[in-house]
DNA sequence: GCGCGGCTTCACGCGCCCTTTACATTCGGT
DNA sequence: ACCGAATGTAAAGGGCGCGTGAAGCCGCGC
């Protein structure tokens, strides 16, 4: 069962999307403004978040942030009164990883959650066990042979998400879509570097290597020796 | 890998689109209106058509005529925000080989496309398989006994598309026209050099045999012994 | 303040791929 | 068997993708 929480100052409005997101058979926690929830936040744990931009006390953006710091994984589904070009961008500058503009269709949200929780639903799995190394989504670690060391956050999403679909090639945009989220402008060519450090890293592991398949991106070839 | 053209005036809508499909293994080409669509169309080839029927400049109806006119195979998928029923008969009327109705469920989306593309003689998964011998045109690999090896982009595509006809002739103006582009410069004995690698590379493998057809072009044979 | 680690960008260079070209070889017709 | 055309073969050159090192930026902790 999946936990939402919904930040809604209206409260006819947030009463609907809770009903409905009730009926689609999520968990709903309502909030009429930002400190009502990083009250929420605080009590329980979350596993996508619906805020509204224009909020008394404390407004979305703020809200956002303070979301981000709290758990970096959440997905978060913006709600902006205005069209407007320049809201969308601050909404993903802000953090958030999908916006939906008033009037809210409940068809459409219902999509929207269904689509963020899948896109993390791959990562639900929070444990990838390769021969002698374990990875563990939870703090980032890579044990290897009983030697736990954490890595960086790209950089251990990167070798999760290689490591979710073993022998199987990922272009560097799906990886991008992934890791550093779909609407994200960072030049494909970081992808790269990140691999450089892995491979660096990985250097006495013998369970598993990267692969570069030239002009497409990488995959992950498990050794079963 | 499956190239998909996916016309969708709404910059959302066809980002998520995109990003599922792109997720699930195809490459896409995004196009917001109808002009763009016919751009995409002259600039690359195209497996399959995802077009929203309300669009500016050229309305979904008029863009499956023009990409029917273009390519009587393309499968073409219609997205329509009402459900009515003379809407469905326009659609399949203009062209369609399926439609869906807004709101649209991804998965679903997924479920046509790989019905579509299978339809249309193409296995969904881009595998050809003969005797101990497997192709797999995601990642260009070659699989021989289980030895998997990936082969350069030509050299791939050339040995796909000979596979795809096998036993049947195939000159090089179509394996050009296939590999390199309809509007490709390139001298044809090009060909003939990527021929020779692939031979080289083929070396240990007897399921087939590229076989040289003087003055036409190259035979792909299958050994059933 | 300073240092440090993580992320991103950039420049450089190697090496793979592609294409061209030249030469050798084979094939078909006479 | 000879000749011309078509194809096989080898090598060279250029383009470009990718690896690599370094520098800059930012946030964080000392």
């Amino acid at each position: 069962m999946f936990r939402i929480l919904v930040a809604e100052d209206d409260a006819n409005q947030r009463r609907m999307m809770c009903a409905f997101l009730r009926l689609s058979g999520y968990e709903t926690c309502p909030a009429a403004d930002g400190a009502q929830a990083l009250q929420v936040l605080a009590e329980c744990k979350l596993d996508l978040a619906i805020c509204d931009i224009m909020m008394p006390n404390m407004d979305g953006y703020e809200l956002v942030e303070a979301l981000r710091q709290y758990d970096r994984a959440l997905p978060i589904l913006m709600v902006t009164a205005k069209s407007e070009f320049g809201d969308k961008q601050l909404a993903f500058r802000a953090g958030a990883d999908d916006y939906m503009v008033k009037p809210i269709d409940l068809d459409e949200m219902g999509l929207r959650v269904k689509a963020l929780l899948r896109r993390v639903g791959i990562q639900s799995e929070h444990r990838i066990e390769v021969g002698r190394t374990v990875l563990s989504s939870r703090d980032w670690t890579l044990t290897v042979d009983g030697a736990k060391r954490t890595l960086p956050r790209k950089e251990f999403a990167l070798l999760f998400m290689l490591l979710s679909y073993p022998g199987q090639l990922l272009t560097r945009r799906q990886l991008m879509d992934e890791v550093w989220g779909v609407s994200c402008e960072t030049g494909e060519r970081t992808v790269d570097v990140h691999i450089k450090r892995l491979r660096e890293r990985l250097a006495g592991v013998t369970d598993f290597s990267i692969v570069t398949v030239r002009g497409l991106g990488y995959r992950c070839e498990v050794d079963n020796a």
